[in-house]
DNA sequence: TATTGTTATACTCTATAACTATA
DNA sequence: TATAGTTATAGAGTATAACAATA
C-alpha cells in the first residue's frame, strides 16, 4: 500500500492540519489547544481535578500540565486549590474569568476544527470519533 | 459535548499513540517515522522524487526535508541526484542499501502502528482510512 | 520575478530524571 | 515504599525568514 494511504500516516497528517486549524482560530483568546483543554476540563465540574488526573486524561506528561496550569494561573483563568482529603494534591478549577474566556475560546476552536473537517457530514463525524475512541482507549 | 470526545482531541491522541507505537518498533532500524516516509518514498519510483515534491507530498516544511535527507543520506540510504530537467532541483533516490532497510523497517513499522490499531479489523481501518484521507485532502 | 535547495533561528511539543512533601 | 507536584533539561517537531543558484 503506498505510504499516503497509510493509517498512521493519515493519523499525523489530519491530526497536525486539525491541531493548525484550531490554533489560527484560538490565537485572539490567547490558548493554544492544550491550555485550552486544560481550562476545559478545569471549568466543568465544580470541584477541580488534580494535576495527576488532568495528565491522565489527557495523555500529557504531569510536568506539562504543571506549567500549563502555571500559564492559565498567571491569566487568571484557573486556581490551584487544596485537596481537602489528600494534602498533596492540588485541584485546577477555573475561575469566573476562565469559564468566561472559555466560552468565548470554545466558539472559536469548534469553528477553526469544523473549518477542516466540514468536509464530513455529521454521521461520518460520529463514525470518525467512534472509531478513534476505540484506538485511544485501546491498552495497545 | 464532553473534551474526551472531541474529534480534534482523539485525532491529536490517536495519532500520538500510533506513532509512538511505531518509533518504538523501528528503534531498531535507526529510523523514525518521518524519516521513515522519506526513505519509503524515495525507494518507490525509479527516478526519485525532488525535496520540493517530497515536502508538498508529506507535508513537511522544505527545510524539514533537507535534514531529513541530509541524514538519511550520512546513512547511504538515499542519494541526491541532479535532475536531467531543472538543474535548481536534486532528486532522492533509495540505494541499494535503502531498500534492503526499506524492507526490514517496512515490517517493524507496520506491526508497531497495528499494536496500536488492532482493535480495529480490516474493514473498519478502511473505513477509518476513507475518512482520513478526504480530511487530509480537503483544502479546508 | 519566481522557485529550489539551503542555512539559521526560534518556538512548541514530548520525554526523562531527580527532588520535596506528603501518603 | 509509593504517589503528587515540581524543576530542569534535552530531544523532536514545526514555522519563518533570508540567501545563492537557477528558472
Amino acid at each position: 500500500m503506498a505510504l499516503t494511504e497509510d493509517l498512521g500516516f493519515l493519523l499525523s497528517r489530519a491530526s497536525g492540519l486539525v491541531i493548525r486549524a484550531t490554533n489560527a482560530a484560538l490565537i485572539e483568546s490567547g490558548l493554544r489547544v492544550r491550555a485550552y483543554s486544560v481550562l476545559e476540563l478545569a471549568c466543568v465540574p465544580p470541584g477541580g481535578w488534580s494535576q495527576r488526573d488532568l495528565a491522565e486524561v489527557l495523555g500529557l506528561d504531569p510536568s506539562q500540565v504543571v506549567q500549563l496550569v502555571d500559564e492559565l494561573s498567571s491569566a487568571g483563568l484557573v486556581e490551584r486549590l487544596p485537596s481537602p482529603t489528600d494534602r498533596r494534591a492540588k485541584l485546577v478549577a477555573g475561575t469566573p474569568r476562565g469559564r468566561r474566556v472559555l466560552g468565548q475560546a470554545a466558539t472559536l476552536a469548534t469553528a477553526g476544527q469544523q473549518r477542516q473537517l466540514s468536509c464530513l457530514d455529521e454521521e461520518e463525524q460520529a463514525t470518525l470519533r467512534s472509531l478513534l475512541s476505540r484506538v485511544v482507549h485501546f491498552p495497545g
